[in-house]
DNA sequence: ACGAAGGATAACCATTTGGTTATGGTTTCG
DNA sequence: CGAAACCATAACCAAATGGTTATCCTTCGT
């Protein structure tokens, strides 16, 4: 089994590529897309958007669905959960630490 | 000046590696940092500690402060911020869960 | 049946990346 | 003053990455 911190790093490694964060982003913004429809966009060839594909699923990024000779793709933003419980949770030591400043600047005024 | 496409490019980048974001975990949970001890808990030599965190740097992640022949470095999480604002962006579905974050990021902007 | 389309894989290549050791520049201490 | 501590930079190296072209397999249309 994948352990949470495998999920979480495979999923900041898949987002780290512009080229896959934009194949993502066009799946998440138009729904499902076959790959040669995703390629007329992506600015690279046919077989370097399988392997970025490729990468995003192993993410669970994305999902491809096959129908006859096309792969459907489409985006699994239940994915970004990791990241945002990472964010979540070093966000939160920022937020708490505000809270403190705060507290301070009312004693100051006080 | 830095679009903000390139600060996104560059945060997701900095966070992709699993060392720098120990780091910069580190320098969340436990506050400003030298060198020297982050590289105690980094598990890699001292130039490779300073590398990481030049790239940090250049995200905007943390912060180094010069005393002397010492260098305290801090987080600086309000830089998750493109991280986020994109998140919400391409993850609308989860839309409770974001109430947290964007209170988190209210205090934040703040 | 056959040619063309969709897409995955293979083989290959250049660049980037993350690490190392060696060294250099300041600052502190005895 | 001289040695040691702190940290950044340089030089170097192996491995990973992102791209390419070539090819294979399956499926559709005629």
């Amino acid at each position: 089994m994948a352990t949470a911190a495998a999920t979480r790093d495979a999923v900041f490694k898949a987002l780290a590529d512009p080229t896959r964060r934009a194949l993502f982003e066009q799946l998440s913004r138009a729904g499902e897309q076959t790959v040669v429809v995703l390629t007329a966009r992506a600015g690279v060839s046919q077989p370097a958007v399988s392997k970025h594909l490729r990468v995003l699923k192993r993410a669970r990024l994305v999902n491809g669905r096959r129908e006859g000779r096309e792969t459907h793709y489409s985006a699994q933003p239940k994915a970004l959960a990791p990241l945002m419980d990472w964010m979540e949770f070093y966000g939160k030591f920022w937020a708490e630490r505000f809270d403190a400043l705060d507290e301070v600047l009312k004693e100051m005024k006080g």
